[in-house]
DNA sequence: CAGATCTCAGCTATACTGAAATGC
DNA sequence: CGCATTTCAGTATAGCTGAGATCT
């Protein structure tokens, strides 16, 4: 992209993509370096912040697909960084829950994306950090990536 | 995502692809509404704003990648939008020119994408918006989604 | 010969859908 | 019965790689 035009360089949904896939390339080497993904980060920080919960709870927690979950539970446990038991009171259910494993590997994982992050948006002031921080939440907030039909919110 | 972590939130990186996912969304289905595509626009864009030129060149004003030019040149020169020709100085070249309909679509691609950013920032003020475009702007200059070898920059 | 260009075939990751099996 | 949960199989798209044919 070595002249972009005007007309590109004005459209927000363009530039917004662009600097995603350069962070999605930052976390991914970043990850893979710890033989982890996005995903590890954003289901640890969730069970250690709200507690055990079931799949279905974690997918409307986190966003990931119900589908992607599965493959992410088995990885972590393989790991040995979640535990997975049948839920005794809803045996439909299993209770997902961070181990002390897990933790550790929870605080690696966002030093690791605490760096990123940094290199990211070195260009910009720590103000600016800030204030682009709060758009992109009010942003998320307003245009949700997925709408899914909230159901059951229980752990 | 009803419980957002508070460490996922103060993430760059991960709001970042959620407000881009959405974007993504939103633009894709503003397209496909016009028998068209995202990349559709910055072809047309970059062939306005600077002239004819070949695949090789588009590759890199428009950083989509040179196995994906050849179907999107092949589909808006199937549209009727651009024109597809040998190049007599250089018969390795193809020179793609911008038609008088690939004009007229463009403005029409241009004001979905308008109203498109528009809804995206909707919870901004117009002062942000700015900022926010600008502080895109430099982080995507110095983290550069695709760090190819710039070739030959002729057109 | 090195290197550029165009093209095709195919790969990987990501987000997602459908449907079956089980249980509430 | 309707509905929730877990699981597996498969789909779609985006971004990208490799290699061959052609030409400078």
């Amino acid at each position: 992209m070595d002249s972009v035009p005007a007309q590109v360089k004005a459209m927000p949904t363009f530039l917004l993509n662009q600097a995603a896939l350069s962070a999605q390339r930052l976390v991914a080497e970043g990850m893979s370096a710890l033989g982890a993904h996005r995903t590890h980060f954003s289901l640890l920080a969730s069970l250690e912040e709200f507690g055990p919960a079931s799949q279905a709870t974690l997918t409307r927690r986190t966003g990931i697909d119900r589908s992607d979950m599965v493959a992410l539970v088995n990885r972590l446990a393989e790991d040995g960084f979640v535990q997975r038991e049948p839920d005794p009171e809803d045996r439909r259910r299993n209770v997902v829950t961070i181990t002390r494993a897990g933790r550790q590997q929870l605080r690696r994982l966002d030093r690791a994306l605490g760096a990123i992050g940094d290199e990211l948006l070195a260009p910009l002031t720590p103000r600016q950090r800030e204030e682009l921080l709060q758009m992109l939440i009010k942003i998320v907030a307003v245009s949700p990536p997925s709408a899914q039909p909230s159901g059951d919110e229980r752990s």
